[in-house]
DNA sequence: GCGCCTACTGACTCGCGAGTCAGTATGCCG
DNA sequence: CGGCATACTGACTCGCGAGTCAGTAGGCGC
């Protein structure tokens, strides 16, 4: 087997961790998975990863630091903030790609009874609801929205995404098409802007 | 060890079930757990229940069982739309008792990998969603409310609650109290009625 | 070429938890 | 009372998956 340099296989084995708990999730995931899917030794994964525990935590780490750079993408990049909050809501909105919803869900559960993880998704969450709050923050001051509550209302729009994906991720009774208009809908209507602005 | 019928030893078993399913969560429970809290053999629980996977999934429809039975109730009692639908309202939001959301927040998990799982989350949802469609509808007709797609409108509060839930449950961010003032807000701005009414 | 650090492996151990089975005991019916 | 159906148990088996360890080999400095 082809040797690599500390630094990389661990990133390669975090890769792999995301891509079998995405698949498996959290408590049907073994070590064993993540190996084979690299075409390691399990005991190699124990030789970056003290334990099961670390792995998965690291995991689910590594998984929230990319999608947060995929934020603060559509945070950095320039226009206004109309355009950002388009940007951001378009990006939560459950997609084709990965990491996906699923891996949220089982996240959430898990995070119920480990606080290690329960860490991980306060951070994501934070950090969602953060971005959109300063956004809004932005758009009021330059009056481009109302909103007497910038902070609740970014609360309130992403706990709408929550509960519409666990519909379409779960429940497989929404389309995303569907999730993504009522979303846009209900940010316009808080924002008093016309939904239309945010398509 | 006392003996019981059947059907009554079932009854006991399923109880204790959910409750360690609550307690651990569906992947970490041990049905020589589910034994322990009744001071029984894990032999028993397999003389009643074929196999853990029936157990779970069985402990699962009991618990959605008796949450469907708490909002046929709240129903079926007398009083306006307005008054059915403050109670179903407040009958879903996270309470101090059983079986509480982290149950709901375990079953969505499993019920991405576990389809006959998914099937009891999906009724449970359902007939939430219904009830709150109907109250809805027949408060429209009563002129009461006024609301172009009760349907969709429904489904729209239960997600928005949902997604609340997760943020007082998992990542502890939201008080109940504040959940069930941005959920009467919600509802009350999609109906065109005043949020007190719904207090 | 010669070490030598270090990434890597095969072949284990070990405990845990699902599920089984040959029996035991309890209560009901005659 | 005796007999019988059935609820129930103790003491197993068995496989699986986490974690270990004594070694092996690849590549880099010299």
């Amino acid at each position: 087997m082809a040797r690599r340099r500390v630094d990389v296989r661990r990133e390669e084995i975090l890769d792999a961790a995301v891509g079998e708990v995405t698949r498996r999730g959290f408590a049907r995931t073994r070590v064993a998975d993540v190996a084979e899917t690299l075409g390691v030794s399990t005991a190699l994964v124990f030789y970056h990863f003290d334990s099961k525990q670390r792995l998965l935590a690291a995991a689910l780490d590594h998984a929230v630091g990319r999608d947060l750079d995929r934020l603060a993408a559509a945070i950095s990049r320039p226009g206004t903030d109309l355009a950002r909050l388009r940007r951001i809501l378009s990006l939560y909105a459950p997609q084709g790609s990965a990491p996906g919803w699923t891996l949220w869900v089982d996240a959430w559960a898990e995070a119920l009874r480990n606080p290690e993880l329960r860490t991980h998704c306060r951070t994501l969450d934070r950090q969602w609801t953060d971005a959109i709050a300063a956004t809004i923050n932005s758009g009021v001051e330059a009056g481009m929205f109302v909103c007497p509550d910038p902070e609740s209302t970014a609360r309130r729009i992403t706990s709408l995404m929550d509960g519409l994906s666990v519909q379409a991720t779960v429940h497989r009774r929404l389309s995303r098409t569907q999730l993504r208009t009522w979303t846009r809908e209900y940010a316009a209507a808080q924002l008093a802007v016309h939904p239309d602005a945010l398509a």
